[in-house]
DNA sequence: GAAGCAGTATTTGTAGGACAAATACCGGGC
DNA sequence: GCCCGGTATTTGTCCTACAAATACTGCTTC
């Protein structure tokens, strides 16, 4: 995957390079980071863009800053690990297979939850974007357009239980996992194999059938899930 | 509640008097700030401390600075809605009822799912927390030490799941609803009564039984939904 | 009259210096 | 040995100046 954008600005690349930097754990735990002048003469930066930025990784909380004492690196347990770039960060410093584990918890976690919600709360113009989504599915003869159905399709029923916490939890747990795998990790062979039960999916929410719903949508995540594990042990 | 450390410095201040206006829609969506020359003034804070916080607003994805465009307030899907202030923000300018509505789901979804994982992946040391907590909530003789030691029964069982994410997540959930009520509201009369459930949880990450102990905290959270319900209707 | 192009003005981005405020640390006095 | 005040160090805040990007204006040209 291409990084598109590299180089926003100063203060983003300081953010960046600063945040790998304790993710990864080689500025460690507890750690002070040099003083503010000297660490910005280190990075070639202005002492401004230099504050700007840890500004911003302090309120993260990966960083705590106190006259005098100077700047340090926070335990752990404060990190906002639900932030996108400290999700992205972890992404690229740990063993994958550990951290995947947990992300992939995560969204079979909020999958099923969202269909049932869904089934109870979704607008007509929700269901018709599902609706939609699914067609794209059952239309798509190439894996490219089928994983980019497919994701819509799991989007529009986030985006239809009308709660944005549950909608902005999968977005960033997707993309984190986007970094290892697309969604539906399937081979070319059998990429269409998992249509009829993102119908019942649909359908369930066509009829507002939470718990049908629920249980349609877990059958999906453990099939993807086991789809995965095979895949990853080839 | 009392807001402890008010004030802490003088950016922390801007980010939550702008935040604030932001998520409130005092400042509309797609709407121009004033250029930060103007703002600083208006707010009586130098450019500097201006900028330090408009960085911040813009990593939790609020705003967006653009040379020669200005700074605009972005579309409400860009926000990190799992942000700690972000979600302080909205508990504190929206009617509350849907808004709560929305965080109780998250924690219903939450909960079991960490049961679960807790009967597969607890240590010894975690599961000896846990029983130090149920033991506390046995002791318990007021509603307060009760419900101090119910809050750490429940994060106890979250730390069990090895699982950081969700451990986060629970606990931006949970200080976001502590804006409203305490973990388990009850009235003084029956606190205790929800003791035997705890005790199965407890029990069943004890035995290594994830699905008995998903069912376990099910049971436990639909019973203290139906609380709140009736204390609320009073 | 329209289309393209260059110049200009405006706004954020970056730099660097100066001082304020907080506070850990050291040393002296009791 | 303990307390207390001074001092040095580090972040916090402010200021000014300029760089870079880019929307907009108006001119030129076909």
């Amino acid at each position: 995957m291409v990084k598109l954008a590299v180089v926003r600005n100063l203060h983003h690349q300081v953010i960046q390079e600063l945040g790998r930097l304790i993710v990864s754990g080689e500025l460690a735990i507890g750690q002070n980071l040099p003083r503010e002048e000297v660490l910005a003469e280190r990075m070639s930066v202005s002492r401004t863009a230099l504050r700007e930025a840890m500004k911003v990784l302090s309120a993260k909380g990966l960083i705590e800053s106190r006259q005098k004492t100077g700047t340090r690196v926070r335990e752990e347990m404060y990190w906002n690990q639900l932030d996108a770039d400290v999700l992205a960060w972890r992404c690229e410093s740990m063993p994958t297979d550990a951290f995947v584990e947990k992300l992939v918890e995560m969204r079979e976690l909020i999958e099923p939850a969202a269909a049932a919600a869904a089934a109870r709360r979704r607008t007509d113009e929700q269901l018709a974007v599902i609706e939609s989504a699914y067609e794209a599915m059952a239309a798509a003869e190439t894996l490219d357009a089928w994983a980019v159905a497919d994701l819509a399709f799991h989007e529009a029923v986030l985006r239809a239980t009308n709660n944005e916490l549950m909608s902005s939890l999968f977005s960033v747990i997707e993309s984190a996992l986007g970094t290892y795998f697309v969604l539906s990790a399937r081979n070319s062979a059998n990429f269409k194999n998992a249509l009829p039960q993102h119908y019942k999916v649909y359908e369930s929410i066509r009829r507002r059938h939470p718990e049908v719903a629920r249980q349609a949508m877990n059958r999906m995540v453990s099939d993807s899930r086991s789809n995965l594990k095979k895949q990853r042990s080839r």
